[in-house]
DNA sequence: CGGATGGTTGAGTCACATCAACTAAAGTGG
DNA sequence: CCACTTTAGTTGATGTGACTCAACCATCCG
């Protein structure tokens, strides 16, 4: 956190986010010549509550997430809005041949995140084997979390929605850490998880509330920014994710 | 429909499809060798109700559906069905770098097939211009899908998620044909378009009447195989579409 | 110390899931 | 070609769970 851009903490969802945007790609741009084996020179660290690709806006590059918790948004035309994923560590975003992102990505948490020139990955795509097997694995990969969501969404009940994305939090995150798995960390707002189950805020916490009181998970305080859960059960908490159960 | 398979009409959810199954996959691996200039002698006519790809199955190859449609359907560890989608004329299915189908497929109509196989197919993306634009475009048309399945998922009332669907399927097979869209062609059971939607049977029963009872739609009769419905007001659909309005 | 944001809790309404019975259509076998 | 069986779809009655509106805490900020 030092060679960052100005304006550590700007407001979300105003028109700055348009000066942001251009700023960072001005920075993106500069940086999309890296050569293969510097990786570190190339990683920015930016704030929390930051815009970092704005739904419409063309698509030059993506972001491969070092550290830290992005959301992706998205708003239809009728005005609702949806929340696509939660992307953390390891992930990248941003990564098709569309003409411009479908989705808003903003920074829940403190984040580092490297900048990937897509022309320059995918004239790699064409020599470099490794580049390739990730390429596919990144598909997959998308693909998986994509229905991960639908298979959340096509739940009926809101505890096992909650559940289902409980679980699923904690296995994305063992990926990334070497945590056993006892604690959940949720950088995203209880709003955020509700539009992304696609339930009411208030129906989000009482699912909680629900949790907490069958001993399945208990609250554990807050870590740097957002809550933590702790898992008390998690056999229970699996079998919460099942529909008739 | 001359050189296809025996059993032009075999059982669907039975012990059966093991059978149909294997066969389909020793057919398709006989196709797999196909020269890569020839096209027309490597499409298969398919009967309706066939399993093309089996959950789990290893994937070799993929499909491109020349005419026909398909359904991708899903079974979850505790035993719940998830429909992924109704693929049909010009889209590929099952084109990803993993080791196994996520998902089964499965022919809902007579349907012409190109299979296609995976390691020719990332062969001539490493050489050919057209193929990696096509490759990419596919990656992205895939996103599409997925995304505009979740934010079906995510509406409130079930005449939306019905009404929504509806207007996918019409521009989907006005890409395919030329129709002006006033017919939509549902190849599928409704049974089917409930689990799509996440919703009971009997609640997209009662959806359509609704829209049937508000005269947005009209009962059109039966094609080759699927039922036909008849847009009669496609404002008032698009409406319908919407939650709260 | 107010203001704002995120979260909780309560009461009421309504829509959907569920169970059930019934109709329609299509496939089966004589 | 006609009974028979099976499957898809419809309709009704009923309970429950989630959305909505509302008021109320907690926390974070300036």
């Amino acid at each position: 956190m030092n060679n960052m851009a100005e304006k550590p903490e700007a407001g979300k969802f105003f028109p700055e986010q348009m000066m942001l945007f251009k700023e960072l790609v001005e920075v993106s741009t500069s940086l999309f010549l890296w050569p293969e084996d510097v990786h570190d020179r190339t990683v920015r660290n930016v704030p929390a509550g930051r815009v970092v690709v704005r739904q419409g806006g063309k698509q030059e590059g993506a972001f491969e997430i070092v550290s830290g918790t992005l959301k992706l948004s998205q708003v239809t035309e009728d005005g609702r809005q949806i929340i696509l994923g939660f992307p953390s560590a390891g992930e990248v975003i941003g990564l098709t041949g569309g003409k411009e992102y479908r989705y808003a990505a903003e920074t829940l948490t403190i984040a580092r995140l490297r900048p990937v020139l897509w022309k320059a990955f995918y004239e790699r795509l064409l020599r470099n084997h490794s580049t390739r097997e990730k390429f596919l694995d990144w598909i997959d990969a998308q693909e998986q979390r994509a229905q991960d969501h639908i298979a959340i969404l096509s739940l009926q009940s809101a505890v096992s929605k909650l559940a289902t994305f409980l679980l699923s939090r904690i296995s994305q995150q063992r990926k990334g850490t070497g945590h056993d798995g006892m604690i959940i960390d949720l950088p995203m707002t209880q709003r955020d998880i509700a539009t992304y189950l696609a339930i009411a805020p208030e129906t989000c916490s009482r699912a909680m509330k629900k949790l907490r009181d069958g001993a399945t998970i208990e609250d554990a305080g807050r870590s740097d920014k957002g809550q933590l859960l702790k898992i008390l059960n998690r056999e229970r908490l699996s079998e919460s994710g099942m529909d008739h159960a």
